[in-house]
Formats: structure tokens, sequence, C-alpha cells
DNA sequence: GATGAATGAGTATTCATTCAT
DNA sequence: CATGAATGAATACTCATTCAT
């Protein structure tokens, strides 16, 4: 049911009726209700079914040897850019997890947040990784790093994405490779980089 | 009515009835719709006043002369932590304009865009005084660097008041100070630094 | 709400809709919801109403002295017109109480049952004046006889009213004091009296 | 189709579901609908079968000889006897005819009638045929007489079976034979006897 | 004969908004 | 200014029935 993550995304959870979902589908409301228990459920399934998506492309940037800043920037940029890539392909099911689950019932913000904590939690792995291999140091504090790191890149996500503001329909002027280098930069370097 | 504020920040828009909000604030719904147009109406005067505040307490940050680069990082960490006690007293106004207004309806969409917009203008006006005066260097793109600082910013403010995930009572273990400080070492040198 | 007894009578509880209740009192959807809080709750209401009136009906042939076999038929007579004569002029309501209150949802067939365990405890108590007065004999088991007795009553009540069988729109052949004495013979001397 | 009778009797026909009747059956949907026309004609069918069971039963108990009062007393009771036996052997199809066929639509409305007319019909063949044997004095108004007499056995029926009130899980204390040998003493002598 | 996916008309309920008092 | 009863459009969900396989 691809045309409804469409509608979720353009119109918002409480905006997008089952009438337009399966209008959009071409089947008949019956037909919703026998492969779904109800429009909550629908969202929810959207949303664990992006999650496992989301979570292998992060998981192959799983970090296994040392190296140079230089190699540990440019190999932090290939993951953003596959990361990017993705939620360029993706927009629909980024924009509900970045911006549109926000406004919706409990289950389907658990399972957005669960997606959330799931991506952060692999991001937590891959720096842990590079601080055993000595490519970063050791943090007093790796979850509050972690965190901030995870802030930025949701943050890069959403405004490139759904930019001026969270417009669902905005066009970015930056290639996904483009924006997930300076990403990478900032990650590494902060401004003064 | 700041009953309702908090309303909308714990229920979302869609699930706030306006005979919630008639009943918190003690007053009769007929008595609601002399003050305001309707619910939507109430939505954007109540982000509308709170981006006033919200302006406020930037501007105050307006850069004015040359330093060190400590001098930038601790002055960076004081707007930073003016902004996030500003922003950890008024949590009810940050969920909406962080969360709850992206589910909501596009006046209400375009109200916290805007928001946003004169947030992002503020910080890049720092941007460009510190440019000026020689405490950053010369960015290629300034709007993009800005861009991902603004990122960065609301990336961890949703994070540190609304945390794993997003929960409106959720409390943080760090105080605005501590978190400020980790940010502004972040904005600048980032995970290296 | 009285043209709603009318169609639950007539048509039952589930095929009687909230739109031909609020069309029959020519009021809107919303204002029945001011006044009600659902279909099931019009119906517990209307038979709460229902179960004083009859009530009070009943409890106006308390039984004070004693007096011969003949007083006892003709006083017992007296009480049973009455109640024919009331459930005469509440079709309706005894439609609902006898008939058509069985096939609706819990709640309800508790309200009715509720008003038929009322009926029955008060001809419980007109029975045993009566065996105290010496009226009646010492039966071994009073609550089974008072049973049968109920039992012979809304029996007839059903038949008279909604006769063959259990049409709302039956008109009998009998008035309410006909069968209400026929009825009381046979209360107290059976087929041979 | 015995479990649906059983989830019409508990359920009520409204509130029991064609795929509540075939999952418990262990068939399609489309199976049912090749055996039945629909789920009203399953009610007829199961109705009028069970009338026709109802009747032999009756039919046995039909008066041959003239005898004593007291043998007319026993024998009334034998065939309430197995009347009751009977209706506590088919409680299922009992709760839809005393009970639960109320509330349903006309065509199961009219099997239900149906078959408690030939139940009447029955009854009032013996009492003529008593009264040609003057066992019984010639009443004014036999009908009438006959009609009491059927609501007296079906309202002690409904009683006994589904007591306080008309719950299909309610437990009587008293056997079959009790019941009768009471109700057959109401029957001819009333409460005096 | 049997299956079960597909249908779509039908309905109770909600809630922002209005307006007579 | 304030009230709260009245409105009715909007909508998620149900379930008897059908029909291609």
């Amino acid at each position: 049911m691809n045309s409804a993550l469409e509608l979720f995304a353009r119109k918002g959870y409480h905006n997008t009726k089952i009438s337009d979902v399966v209008k959009a589908a071409g089947v008949s409301q019956g037909t919703f209700y026998w492969y779904f228990e109800g429009k909550e459920q629908l969202a929810v399934r959207l949303i664990e079914n992006g999650k496992e998506k989301l979570t292998q492309v992060i998981e192959q940037g799983y970090r296994k040897h040392a190296g140079s800043v230089d190699d540990m920037v440019s190999s932090s940029a290939r993951l953003l850019t596959d990361l990017f890539e993705f939620a360029d392909h993706n927009r629909n099911l980024m924009a509900i997890l970045l911006i549109k689950g926000q406004g919706a019932d409990p289950l389907i913000r658990e399972a957005v947040s669960g997606t959330w904590i799931a991506f952060e939690e692999a991001f937590k792995n891959n720096v842990n990784r590079a601080i055993e291999l000595d490519m970063l140091p050791h943090f007093t504090d790796v979850s509050l790093r972690v965190n901030i790191l995870v802030s930025l890149i949701t943050g890069v996500l959403t405004k490139w994405l759904f930019g001026p503001m969270h417009d669902v329909d905005y066009k970015s002027a930056y290639r996904p490779s483009e924006i997930a280098e300076e990403t990478a930069r900032f990650e590494f370097r902060g401004l003064l980089g």
C-alpha cells in the first residue's frame, strides 16, 4: 500500500481518510479491513516496514578497521551518502518518520520512536567501535555525544528533504552526496573544521 | 490561554478538542469563539506569540566584538544556555514548535515554519558577523553551514527536552548549561574536538 | 422521547436507527448526543422510566385487611385491571419489557430484567401479606408459587397485548377488565374453578 | 448447525455474525451460502426444525379416556414433565423460541409465532377433549382459557429455564418433574388449591 | 461442492462551529 | 460580553452476501 504512505506523508495521519486510501489503492473499504485491522494498524505497519529497510542501510556502515582521520571522515560520508540517498528515494517514509508521525496517536508515535531508537543504537555501535579502534577520543559521555550526533543527522535530513519549512514537496539544491559530505565534515570538525 | 498550549503540547493538535480547551480554561464554548475565530487561529496565535519571545532570546546573543576561539565557544555556549533555559521553561511551546505542530494543518505548519525561519535568520546573522570579524573561516556556502548548525540545535533541543522518544513528560539528566556547553563544543569542533 | 419508545417497540432495538429516532423527534443527530450518551443509554433510560411507573401501579394494590375468598379474588382482579389498563395505555413500553428488550444488548436486557425482578418482588410482598392474614394457605415454597403467578401474569399480558403472535399492532377482543377478571379467577382457582 | 443454535441462543440473532457461525462450524463463509440462502433462513430453519420436535412431545399427551380429577392432574403433570424435560435438553432452541427470537426480524418472529400457535392448538385440542369427556367444565370461552393456560406454561418455562432474568446460563433449583407438578397443580386449582 | 478474498451499503458517533437568549 | 444548547457534515468501521477459482 504505497499510495497510503504517500497520503500520510502529504496530508498527515489525521487528514488522511480511509476512503482516500482505498480510492487511491483502487479497492473497496471492506477489502481494506480484510487486510488491516484499522487505520492505526496501517500506519504502524508502514512504519515498521520502513524501519527495517532503514536499519539495513545503516548497518552496512559498520566500522571494521582502524584508519586515518580522513579515512574516517570519508567512510562516514559514504554511510551518510547511502543514508541520504535512501531517504531521497523514500521521501514519503521519511516524511512520516521525521515529521508527520509526530502529530499522530500513541501507537504510531511509538512505532516512529522505536525506529529512531534503533537508528541511534546503530550509530552508537559505530561510534563505540571507532573508540575501540582509537579513531575517536574516549568521551566521558558516549551516549550524549551520539545523541548530539544523531540530532545533527535527523535535523539535517529534515531540513534537506523537507526544507523551508518541512514541505513534503520541497526540492533541495543539494545532491545527497554533497549534503552528506558537508554533514560528515561538520560531524568531525564542527564549524571551525 | 495557557492551558490550551499544554493540551496541544500533550495531546497534539488533532486530539485536542475545543471542549477540552474551554473546560480547562473554565469558560464556555461560546466565549471561546468570541475571542478566537476558531481552533486553527488559536494554535496560530499561540505559536506567533511564542515566536516573538523566542526571537528576543536569540537576538540578545548578537555578536559585537572579535575575540579568541575560546571566547567564541563560550559566548556561543552562553547563547545556547539562554536558549535552552528558555526552552526548559516553555516546554509546551517548544513541544508544539518542535514536534506537535508537524502533524497539524497548513496554516499552523506555516506558523511553525515561520518561527524556525526567523530562528535560522538570527543565527545566520550571527555567523556572518563572526565571519566579518574573522572569527570563522570564509565558508563557500554560509547558508548550508548555518542550515546544518540550526539542524544540530533543533535536533538537540528535541532530544533533550522530549527525549526517548519525544515524550512531553521526559525529564533529561542534563541541565541546560551542560547540554548547551556540549553542543557548543560540538558546534565548533565536532566529534574530534 | 416518546417517539423513540414507539420505534423500539415497533421495530426492535437493532432495527431502530438513531437517524430514525432523531427524524421522528424532529431534532438533529448532534442534539440527540447532547442529551443521551448513545443509543444504548437511550433504551436504558426509557426502560428505567417505565419501571418506575409500573412499580407505582402495582404498589397501590398492597393488601391491608383480611377478607373472604371472593374479596380476595375481586381485589386481585382490581389490581390486575389497573395493571392491564396501564399496560394498554403504555403498549410501547410493555412491548419493550415483554418482547423487544430480549434481543437487545446486555445493559438493556439488564434494565428489562431489573424491572421484572421489581415486579415479582412487589407481588411476593402481596402474597406474603395474604398468607399472614390467613387468606392463602402456608405454601412450602412461596417463591416458587409467586414465580408461577408472575409467569402467568406476564404470559397473559404478552398474549393479550401482542397476541397471535406478539404483533405490536394486535388488538385484542377483550377489554382490560375482562382479561383481568379471567386471570384473577385462574390465579386462585385454576382450570377447575 | 447446532453451534449456530447456541450462538443465536446465547448472543441473540443480531449479535451473532455469520462469520461466528461458520467459524464455530468449521466451514468457510462460501460453504454456508451453499447450504443456506442467508442468515435469516438459517434461523427460520432452526426454528421450524425445533417446532416439529416440540409438537411431537405435546401430541403424545393427547387425552383418550375419562378419569378422575386426580388422574387428570397427574396426566397433565406427566405431559408437562415431558415438555419440561424436552425443554431442559433443548435449552438453545427454547431460548430462541421464548426469548431471543423476539428481537429478530419479521420472518423469524413469524416462525417463532407459528411454533407457539401450533403449541396452543395442541393444548386446545387436549382441553376440548377433556371437556367432551366431562373432565373439565364447559367454559364459555375455551380459547381464552387455553390462552391463559398456555401463557402460564410459557411463562413458567421462561422463568424456570432462563430465570432471574432470562439468562441462558441460569441453572434452576428445580427438576423438570418438580416444576411440572407444581405447574399442573396451579393449572387446575390455582393459588388456593 | 468448497473456499476465502472482495464488496459496499449501512450506521453510530464526534466535534468544530453557530446563535438565540 | 457570556452562555450552552443545537447543528450536521464528516468518517471509521461492520458484516451479510457474492463469485472467481
